[in-house]
DNA sequence: AAGTGGTCTAGACCACTCC
DNA sequence: GAGTGGTCTAGACCACTTC
């Protein structure tokens, strides 16, 4: 099987080295479902020969798609997409407290269509009144409220979603847009900063209004640098821990 | 200059690849401080041909420690030791003023030696009550004061900075640590909570007892992970703005 | 112009898994 | 034994930085 050879990357900037263009294919590939985990892809070699790169450069691409955590590699057995690991994403971006204690459960407040406000729309890169997925989720540690969160997602990307009741969703929301969209979030920019409650979210955390809270926005992305969720996390002041490594 | 080739990794399991071997004598000469941020490695070709293994084989190597954090890249000038730059990345996150307006400062208040408080010696692995330096400093942008901080240098590591009168130190502590005692802070871990200020504070920040402020424990560690200072910085909450990017 | 890292190729050989 | 990924080599050529 000859393959179409470098014509699969023709649509491609050709400005971008060929490993980046032979990334996005593999990439769009597997987010196809054309690839899923039940089988491996093709050999290494036969990869190679059907895109006519060497397959050094292939072993470079599968390389960077397994430390991203699209594929799995297994010696002697295959290259494999990849389950998505319910667990691991987990707590990676959850600053909030002490991990180790208690178990955090998100309760879905309300899920629906909404305009962009400006500040999502801007860290999102949308036009402010874009059309989106708003989701007013309470996150708990042990029965006890301990995070408010606006969420909005970009549509049509996430579009499918909107199908899915609330309760389809789960505690975890990075597994299940990976699950029902294929977007794996990847890195994420947090700006923190400290005010007071206001009455919405006093009740919600069981405070007073004008009690010092701390309001945390991420913006997360996508491997190549696509915002695809911004959130506003607003949680009391008192009870605040964050942690972080610098490297 | 042919090198020592293989000889190099004698001492090592020879049932690891050749590239984990490698991977391991580089890290050990960085951890020895024998190559700083200041000047550049030698050349990948040089030690390719040092070690004598092929181009690709180091490329490989050095292409893990720069994706680990270790090592920087710089493509037509070198590969680098990668050096945190914690001290200007903490200061540009809080928002007095316009961050691009005015210098940062910072004025020390008192140097001294000192017994490790617990929190302290907890952070940096030594008994409590052991010999440290103490450093007590104001920092100021646009001569507002925005941080207090009380710095702990663990003796004997910082012995020669005893000798150092205060104002030798400058406004940046990383590199008087570098230049005076070859010590590179290359990560940290933050912890970040809010509180209320006490009336020390308080005055030196300008604000009433009992204000809202924010507290920042930073543990900073060298390449091999041996922490070499914990510090306490506290501000003001309404000025705080904290950004952090996560991958 | 010289020196650096970045890209890409081509091929040999080894180690592991599965039938 | 056949097929898979893992290791290692050797070398050409390009792009960027510095002087």
């Amino acid at each position: 099987m000859p393959g179409p050879g470098r014509a699969a990357l023709d649509g491609l900037d050709p400005r971008l080295p060929l490993h980046a263009r032979l990334r996005e294919v593999l990439v769009a590939r597997v987010e196809s479902g054309e690839w899923t985990p039940a089988r491996p892809l093709p050999a290494e070699t036969a990869l190679a020969e059907y895109y006519e790169v060497a397959l050094g450069t292939m072993r470079r691409v599968l390389g960077e798609l397994v430390e991203q955590g699209l594929l799995e590699r297994r010696h002697g057995s295959g290259t494999f997409v990849r389950r998505a690991k319910l667990d691991s994403s987990l707590f990676r971006f959850f600053r909030y407290g002490d991990p180790r204690s208690g178990t955090p459960a998100g309760r879905i407040l309300s899920f629906d269509r909404a305009a962009l406000p400006a500040t999502a729309a801007e860290a999102l890169g949308e036009p402010p009144g874009a059309a989106s997925l708003h989701l007013h989720r309470l996150r708990l540690r042990d029965d006890e409220p301990v995070l408010v969160e606006d969420i909005w997602l970009p549509l049509p990307r996430f579009a499918v979603l909107a199908d899915h009741h609330q309760d389809d969703l789960g505690d975890l929301l990075y597994p299940a847009y990976e699950r029902h969209c294929g977007i794996v979030v990847a890195s994420a920019e947090e700006i923190l900063t400290v005010g007071t409650a206001n009455a919405g979210d006093a009740l919600l955390l069981r405070c007073r209004r004008s009690d010092p809270v701390v309001f945390i926005e991420r913006t997360a992305r996508t491997h190549d640098g696509t915002a695809v969720e911004w959130r506003r996390s607003v949680g009391r002041a008192a009870d605040f821990r964050y942690r972080i490594e610098i490297r």
